[in-house]
DNA sequence: AAATAGATGAAATATTGTAACAAAATTGCC
DNA sequence: GGCAATTTTGTTACAATATTTCATCTATTT
């Protein structure tokens, strides 16, 4: 079971999170001949500047001016876009918001594990989970082509922190 | 496994869809002390005309003026939040629409299948999907509170009709 | 260098959702 | 029934999220 629960809940070395994902991201982008051009890395930093999945707005207003200007939107949603296609981020719907995919390329369920108490977000791949979701589907006579599944509740260090 | 999948994907005498759910909306709003208002009856009879999932605004658009005004937003968003409340409906975030839950009241993991042929969206509670989503939480010592499942690809009919 | 495709800038607009307060309807009590 | 308390709805304005369109700039190819 691949996951990042672990790091996403706990104090750790975070830049070592940001610069795996940066690397990784340069070799995907290798890879598939796409450029990551300096919006689209920026962006992806940010999202990358910690466990909690950013808004596309939030984005904007964190990003650096360019030449005095504030990055519009549609140039945002533009590097979400490029971003989610190539798989480095992924977006939970239930909060408009976009995470960095710890795993790119890999196989994996999207499946997310999201704190109502500190915000992160931290996705897992169950094979388990995986498995029971296409029989599931494939007993049904669904013909799954993706998914999208959004754990909510609370981790480990805010379910000791904070007495609900 | 309770599913409303056969039904939802296929010909079937939908009329008694919309009879059911009306008829159970009226139990569970007569054992919660809750007033199943004329605005609320009528947003769960729209969301009932078929199995595709409606936005809050298609909603406002299909119901029949009141006075000769439309109705607005915001009366809306509250009859959703009601049924919401009560169980009686579901979101699907991933496309801010609202879909009639076909078994209200029952203990029930909330899952779905969404084609992208028809639009229509089942709704599945499968006890080892659930069983597993807690176990992968528990071990990853998160406390689950609550769930989003939403699975996309093409029901039987569109995968028989439209060839991909 | 010219042509082409890809990426960004800029302005406007569309879609989805909420806040705040007034008006109306319902309920419970006398 | 009359009256106060509560709930529901109307109305207006606004916030947040996302897209459309067209012009401009940059990189790649020929
Ligand atoms: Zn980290
Ligand atoms: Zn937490
Ligand atoms: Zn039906
Ligand atoms: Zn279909």
């Amino acid at each position: 079971m691949l996951s990042n629960s672990r790091a996403a809940y706990r104090a750790h070395n975070h830049q070592r999170c940001i610069d795996a994902a940066m690397s990784r991201a340069h070799e995907r982008c290798a890879e598939r001949r796409a450029r990551l051009t300096p919006i689209r890395e920026a962006v992806l930093a940010l999202i990358w500047q910690s466990h909690r999945p950013l808004g596309a707005y939030a984005i904007a207003d964190k990003l650096p001016p360019v030449n005095g200007k504030k990055v519009q939107a549609p140039s945002i949603y533009r590097a979400i876009d490029f971003l989610l296609e190539l798989g480095l981020i992924h977006r939970l719907p239930s909060q408009n918001s976009y995470i960095g995919c710890p795993f790119p390329g890999n196989e994996h369920s999207d499946v997310f594990m999201v704190c109502r108490g500190c915000g992160s977000a931290a996705e897992v791949s169950a094979d388990a989970l995986n498995q029971i979701i296409a029989d599931t589907s494939q007993r049904s006579g669904f013909l799954l082509e993706s998914q999208c599944v959004e754990l909510t509740g609370l981790c480990l260090a805010c379910r000791d922190g904070e007495l609900p």
